[in-house]
Parts: structure tokens; sequence; C-alpha cells
DNA sequence: TCTGGGGTCCTAGGACCC
DNA sequence: TCTGGGGTCCTAGGACCC
């Protein structure tokens, strides 16, 4: 039998974030592994075997017995790793495959519509290179549209031993005992709220979802799952996006080390917020035309007041220089902050972002100085090659007190010189 | 004591215009 | 005194993803 007209697949490294961790700790190899997001907070990668004993999202502190009893491995998020790790499965899969899309840091989708021969074969083999030259174990689902080819890669998830981590749901009839097989929650797209609401309408498992009604899901729903129903009978509604379009908003948040009550010290983490988010805004070559800051106190323990608060600011002109930016996003804090609370995290948004020289000129605007440009791409360039921060605005510290927790974090193995793997 | 961070798309509703 | 209706743009909020 030939292969259809049109075929898509989607490689997904297991447990990414984990075996990051075990490639470099061969002496883990069969202890369960658990990383934690920023600020050692909750559980949000684990390796397979340490996923009977530990929930995903949950909060460190309440999993710290079930550590300790089953021996389990903890690390903290080291994404210079992770993301250097990314690379190397994206670049041989890339290799491999005519044309692709990074969909996230551990999923790539490719086009293999035209390719000769067993597709099979070629899934076996795009698992048997990534392992070979990274370590990072991987599942590859193939099928007609893209909805369908997360099924099929969640179900050699599901089914590793007996599919050998490849399924190939092209056949009709393979298709239809996935989609009956599976939950409809498990489908790209149904999240809890939407699983809810279907369950109601007896919409159980993703064939359910298939057969359903295209009109009556954009009623009752919206579009996007109208396009979900129609991707899982075999009509390709999403498209491979191989350049990633340039970003609608740039965000950077993140929760303290600890608790802040003063002005000071959140203006310095502002000012480092706002500093990361201009790098990625110049990184893709646009300017931002309002910002938005917000500072806010832990919304989960009941004991502590809550507050929350945040400034939206126009800026004079569309721009990229760190140096307006801070000095705007300082003024915002100032605005917004009030005594007498225990801050836990600040927020950076730029927003009305706009490609260099999109924007309308109106005849009295100011535009950004060619001497700005010049400034920011020699900072650019410093800190691409001496690391992050080297240079930096002076309302940023190198070593603030409210720095993110990171009691277990490993080496940056493969993007500093100075912490190398050591064999013995 | 301790609960992530960074995005997307869609829709509804208000403001405003003619 | 008459108080419509269609269109666009913007924003906030909801839902989802990894």
């Amino acid at each position: 039998m030939p292969n259809p007209a049109q075929v898509f697949s989607l490689t997904d490294c297991n447990s990414f974030y984990a075996s990051c961790e075990r490639v470099f700790r061969p002496d883990l190899a069969k202890t369960p592994i658990v990383v934690l997001s920023n600020n050692d907070g909750c559980v949000i990668a684990r390796s397979y075997d340490a996923k009977p004993f530990v929930k995903m999202g949950a909060p460190y502190f309440q999993i710290k017995d079930i550590v300790r009893q089953r021996g389990i491995q903890v690390f903290s998020s080291n994404y210079a790793l992770y993301g250097d790790m990314s690379e190397r499965v994206m670049t041989i899969v890339e290799s491999m495959t005519d044309s692709c899309e990074t969909y996230s840091i551990d999923e790539i989708f490719s086009d293999l519509s035209g390719m000769p021969g067993d597709l099979d074969a070629l899934g076996r083999r795009i698992r048997a290179t990534v392992l070979r030259c990274t370590g990072i174990p991987v599942g590859v689902g193939i099928a007609t549209t893209k909805t369908l080819a997360k099924l099929a890669n969640h179900t050699a998830k599901r089914l590793q031993t007996q599919t050998g981590g490849v399924v190939n749901i092209c056949d009709d009839f393979k298709r239809d005992w996935v989609l009956r097989n599976t939950d409809v929650s498990e489908v790209w797209g149904i999240g809890r709220r939407l699983k809810a609401h279907l369950t109601e309408l007896r919409i159980n498992s993703a064939m359910d979802l298939a057969r359903a009604d295209p009109q009556m899901l954009r009623n009752k729903f919206s579009v996007v799952v109208e396009k979900t129903a129609r991707e899982l009978r075999g009509t390709a509604c999403l498209e491979l996006e191989e350049a990633a379009p340039a970003k609608h908003e740039i965000c950077c948040s993140r929760a303290f080390g600890k608790r802040l009550t003063d002005l000071q010290p959140i203006k310095e983490a502002v000012a480092t917020y706002m500093m990361r988010a201009s790098e990625k805004l110049r990184a893709q070559r646009s300017l931002c035309r309002k910002i938005r800051v917000s500072i806010r106190t832990g919304m989960f323990n009941p004991n502590e007041a809550k507050f929350a608060n945040g400034a939206l600011i126009e800026l004079p002109y569309p721009t990229d220089d760190v140096r307006i930016l801070t000095k705007t996003a300082l003024g915002a804090v100032e605005q917004v902050f009030r005594p007498g609370f225990n801050y836990s995290k600040a927020e950076v948004l730029l927003l009305n972002l706009c490609r260099r020289g999109e924007f309308t000129e109106d005849l009295f605007a100011t535009s950004q100085p060619e001497s700005t440009d010049r400034i920011m791409g020699v900072m650019d360039q410093i800190n691409g090659r001496w690391g992050r921060g080297t240079l930096r605005s002076a309302s940023v510290p190198a070593a603030p007190e409210w720095a993110m927790r990171r009691e277990f974090l490993s080496q940056s193995y493969t993007t500093r010189l100075d912490q190398l793997w050591q064999v013995s």
C-alpha cells in the first residue's frame, strides 16, 4: 500500500528533563528522578520509575517524605542543560526528515508527505539515532494529521513495550482502534474544563469526539474544538509551521526566592526581569510600545494578606532600549507598590510589539535613535559571548538576596567549560 | 516556611464611528 | 421629537498547551 498523500510525525522526548539529568548521571540509571520548577516549587518532570510515587505538579514540600522513603533523586530545573540537549535532539530529527516544526522544548513535528519507503522503519531509525547520539529516549507518532500524530505518539508512550516507542496510525483500522481506546481528555486541545463539558454530552472517547457533529461542536464550544474533531477524522486543519512566527507578547515573570517587603529589592527584581524580557525582544527584532508591570503576594497561604497590583504604561515611541524600558518599569513599580505586604512575585510584560520598520510613523512621532541600536547591539554581543548579565544596568545586582532557590542544581555539563563532565 | 513560567487562540462586550 | 444598525477596534477573560 502506498503512503498517504499527507503524513505528519511527532517526535517527543520521554520524561525530557529527567532524561537529560540521567544522561550525565549513569549511576542513576535505576534510581527514580524528579525535576522541580523554579524556586524548587513543584514537580515538573518525573522519570518513568518515579511516576507511580509522585504526582505531576505536586509541591515539593508535600512529597519530601515519599522522596526519602523511595530513594528518589531530586533536581532543580537546569534550563541551560535542557535547552542545549533539546537543540541536539532537534538537529538530528531535522537532518532525517524534510521539513520540521519545533513545537516545544521536547517535541518536534515533521512533514513526512511524499517520503518513500516504510514510515515505521523511518520512525525506528529516528528513535535509535537520537538515543545513540544524545542518550535521550524519544517516542514517534505517525499519522495523517497533527492531532492524530499527537495521539499516535501518546499511544507509543502508553504502550512502550508493545510498540517499541513507534506508532503509525495512517492505516484506518489502527487509527480507529486508537480512537476507541483513548479517553477524550488525552486528545490535544481538550483540557479539564472541556472534558467535563464533553462528558455531559456523553462524549467520552476520542472516537466519540471524532464522530460528533462539527456544527454542534462549533456552536457549543468554538472553532478550535470543531477543528480538533475534524483532525481526528483525518481532515487536516493544522499545517506545519516551519518558521516560528514572531511573538505578540513577551513575558518575564518569576517568584522570588523569599518573600520581599521593601520596595528596593522588588525594583531590583523588576529591573532584572526587564533585562531578560528586552533580550528576547531584540532577539526577535521587535520593538515594544506598551509595558505592563505587576507585583503580587503569595496566593496560597490563607494566613497571608493578599494583594496584587499592576500598571500598564505606553512608551513615548516603539523601543527595544533596555535603559528606557527599565526606567519606565521602575516608575511603574513605585506606582503599584503598597507597603505592608509580603510580596512573592513580579511580572514584566512587553505588549503591542511591532517588527522593526513596520509601525506607521506619524509626522511628529520620535523614533529610536540609531545610537541606541549600536549600544544595544554591542551589549547583546558581549553578553552572548561572556554570559548573560556580564554587561547590565546598575539596578541589576549580581547576587541578589531574592535569587531563585535551586538547592538541587546539576552542572551545566554542555554549556560551561568550567562544568564539563569529568570521568575519573 | 515551601505551590512554575511562558505562551497561544477565541469570544464577548464596550467604545466609537458613520 | 426621533433614540437604529452595522462595522471595527480594543480589552479582558477563559481555555488550552508544554
